[in-house]
DNA sequence: ATATAATAGTTAGTATTCTAATTTTAAGGA
DNA sequence: TCCTTAAAATTAGAATACTAACTATTATAT
């Protein structure tokens, strides 16, 4: 059990999310923010449900994520060309700045994470992951993104 | 940021968790059981701290997950030796049946999310992985098992 | 054009998870 | 021994996450 691919994929996920809460414990933000930081740095402007598709979170779960950055004024969220369904989502400066310091963090705890690891064994890794996340997702039924 | 390690780690784990639930919709178990489940099918009467670090939660959490299983009937928790701080966590008939039925769909999953792979394949990703949780623990400070 | 379907988002209620503080118990030192 | 410290578990309170049910809006079909 210890070494079956769901346990060292959830070890190394839950430590991944673990080092990155520790440092960023000067920002306020909660656990379930930086993602949405991270995906809207590349995708400003998107609307909820791809969001939550992209953070593998359920739309009511965002809901309540994006309430709590609003709050702290890190989004903002509108209405586009009379459309009144579809809410879209904007950083707003300070959001940005945090999406970029979050992505630096990403950035420090993958270089160490991946230490040791030369580029072909990198691009390997790379590869093999994307590979099993095709095969899960045949059966899966989740369409995304 | 598709294709950082923290992206295709979260993906690989959220998805063969969300695989698992759905397989498991039968049984009543609730999504922090599974784990504490295959975890106790190899340490029967393990200590709920040992429990919790192994399943990457800490032991408050521990605490209420471990109250539903035995609400359920899959544990029962009990003092040894007079020693009446630590409480020892065993599986009684029906949570070894699930435990049985946990392992087994977990195998079928990464059966699943292996198909491709050759030996050599599947013993370097291995390998990548267990090197990438070492690396991670190095600075993590967190100490496991 | 109106009725039906589908879609986006929210709300309600529960479970999981965290941190911080508390309680109880065990271990170690003066 | 007695006192201090450490450790295991729990409680309290908040955030995250889920499902199911609901509202409002948009798209489709007859």
């Amino acid at each position: 059990m210890k070494e079956s691919l769901h346990y060292l994929l959830m070890t190394n996920h839950l430590t991944f999310q673990k080092s990155l809460m520790a440092v960023i414990k000067d920002t306020d933000l909660t656990s379930g923010q930086p993602k949405v930081l991270d995906y809207l740095k590349y995708h400003d402007g998107a609307v909820q449900k791809d969001i939550a598709a992209a953070c593998h979170i359920e739309p009511a779960t965002i809901t309540s994520v994006l309430l709590g950055m609003e709050n702290k004024g890190l989004i903002i969220r509108k209405n586009l060309n009379g459309n009144r369904r579809n809410l879209y989502v904007y950083l707003t400066d300070k959001g940005r700045e945090l999406a970029q310091r979050i992505n630096a963090e990403f950035d420090i705890i993958e270089e160490n994470a991946l230490i040791g690891f030369n580029a072909e064994e990198k691009e390997m890794l790379n590869l093999f992951l994307i590979r099993i996340h095709e095969n899960l997702h045949q059966k899966g039924a989740d369409s995304d993104e």
